[in-house]
DNA sequence: ATAGCCTTGATA
DNA sequence: TATCAAGGCTAT
């Protein structure tokens, strides 16, 4: 594997920026009376799933994954009668419950997008029996039992616990481990500025002596070998935190939320950053394409630097590091970018990583077909988030449960990275049970509104891509890397 | 064409 | 033998 730009790690000592995302695409806060029916569907506890197509209620395993009846028909018609659809818009429509009906087309993509298996539709039409899936539908329901079982050895009450809605909008507190250190090298040659852009690779330390070691500052123990269903086992009474200002917050959620970078420091690096990156260039600026391209880059620096300074991911070799980073740099991209507008947002205004603010009717009038898709897309999945009140702990979690996936081939380390996300999972659900009494399902919403943004960044970085065919993507930059990385071992 | 309900049959 | 994911049927 490993980035063909994978040249050492000469740049790595430079390394102390800290901040997080921005992207290419966009969505904006904007508080829009949402459908209120699906958060009024009474899911009867907060492991109810909904169909990851469509968000309705789930009717069982149907093609290599729990989805609802009337998908499960869709996905079965499409595959057995050799449909072709063709989208009217531009092949990014939203895919809900009442909208579903409307374009087959994304229905039937999202379908193949979220999992959903070709193969597991018999050509023979052969009725009855079992298939091939069945061990993997098995192994599914054991985690779910094991996850339930986490939490009832917790002791603790899904009708219990004060909502901690309040801390959303809290300052983050510094650790001391995220160095801030110099922002950029440039070196200044002829009034142009020269930047030499370091691979993932370099960015990213090498394999030391120590870093099999754990966390120095925690007591998590993930196991690396597989145990029962390979899943990560914390002590019940390590679960969640003692702190009195966060009750019954989950200790895990507590470090995770502790990895995430400052916003403001974060604007000041990128913005800096940005301004001399475009020195001397034109058409760089942040309306344009390109300047839209430059803000990525430099968010996804930012990414890296959050991960590689992260509890669990620092202790992984760089291998494997940069697979999950390749896998997931689009989905992290664009997380970053919702959350900021959920949390720090105005309604109708993109918030750009830089502070700066666009109209996002101007957003949309200057973008073409699917961009404007993208961002309506966007915005729609910024209007659930703020709906159902996400906050700053939730979306730690779902970084993490991002970053650490086991489905990524070819992972020197997969039983640990597959315990770090059962360890997010488990954690996020158990925080959403205990600060949401009065929502049932959430965690389930939460996965959905997940689904839902790697549908959209996949959408994204398609486009990405085609703009690149295109030359118009600046290249020799992160981004770039990133883009042919996924697509050399997809 | 959709989606809710029905029938089937290999596997645990 | 019970289970449950396949495919089938049919009112809308």
């Amino acid at each position: 594997m490993d980035s063909p730009s994978c040249d050492g790690h000469t740049l790595t000592p430079h390394l102390g920026r800290r901040f997080t995302d921005s992207d290419v695409s966009a969505e904006a806060a904007q508080s829009v009376s949402l459908r209120s029916s699906r958060m009024e569907c009474s899911l009867a506890a907060g492991l109810e799933e909904l169909c990851p197509v469509c968000g309705d209620k789930v009717s069982g395993y149907h093609y290599g994954l729990l989805t609802c009846e009337s998908c499960k028909g869709f996905f079965k018609r499409t595959v057995q009668n050799n449909k072709k659809y063709l989208c009217a818009e531009s092949r990014v429509c939203s895919i809900d419950v009442t909208q579903r009906k409307r374009c087959p087309a994304c229905r039937f993509h999202k379908c193949l997008h979220v999992g959903m298996r070709l193969e597991a539709v018999r050509a023979d039409r052969i009725r009855g029996g079992r298939n091939k899936f069945g061990p993997m539908y098995k192994r599914d329901r054991a985690l779910k039992q094991q996850r339930r079982a986490l939490i009832q050895a917790a002791g603790f009450r899904t009708d219990s616990g004060p909502p901690l809605g309040s801390t959303q909008h809290r300052a983050l507190t510094f650790t001391g481990d995220l160095r801030c250190a110099p922002i950029l090298h440039c070196t200044a040659q002829h009034e142009r500025i020269s930047y030499q852009p370091p691979s993932l690779c370099s960015l990213l330390p090498p394999d030391s002596p120590n870093q099999a070691q754990w966390a120095s500052s925690s007591n998590w123990t993930i196991k690396s070998e597989p145990a029962i269903s390979s899943a990560a086992v914390m002590p019940s009474d390590q679960l969640f935190s003692l702190s009195p200002r966060a009750p019954r917050t989950p200790q895990l959620v507590t470090e995770f939320v502790r990895c995430d970078p400052d916003e403001l420091q974060l604007q000041n690096a990128v913005a800096a950053r940005l301004l001399q990156e475009q020195h001397g260039e034109r058409h760089g600026g942040a309306g344009t394409f390109r300047g839209m391209c430059l803000m990525a880059d430099q968010t996804l620096f930012s990414i890296v630097e959050w991960a590689r300074t992260s509890i669990f991911f620092k202790q992984l070799k760089v291998n494997d590091q940069m697979k999950l980073l390749h896998s997931c740099w689009s989905d992290l991209l664009l997380l970053d970018i919702i959350s900021r507008q959920v949390l720090h947002g105005k309604e109708g205004r993109l918030l750009l990583v830089t502070g700066q603010e666009v109209e996002l009717c101007d957003v949309a009038s200057h973008a073409g077909v699917t961009v404007a898709g993208l961002v309506q897309r966007g915005q729609e999945l910024v209007e659930k988030l703020l709906l159902i009140k996400v906050d700053r702990q939730e979306l730690a979690c779902i970084k993490f449960i991002i970053l650490f996936n086991p489905d990524v081939k070819q992972l020197e380390e997969h039983h640990f990275i597959e315990g770090v996300q059962e360890q997010a999972e488990g954690a996020l659900l158990e925080y959403t049970l205990c600060s949401s009494s009065h929502l049932h399902g959430r965690f389930a919403h939460l996965l959905l509104c997940l689904s839902e943004l790697r549908s959209l960044s996949a959408l994204a970085e398609e486009y990405l891509h085609c703009r690149h065919l295109g030359g118009e993507v600046p290249g020799n930059n992160l981004l770039m890397e990133m883009l042919h990385a996924k697509r050399s071992w997809a």
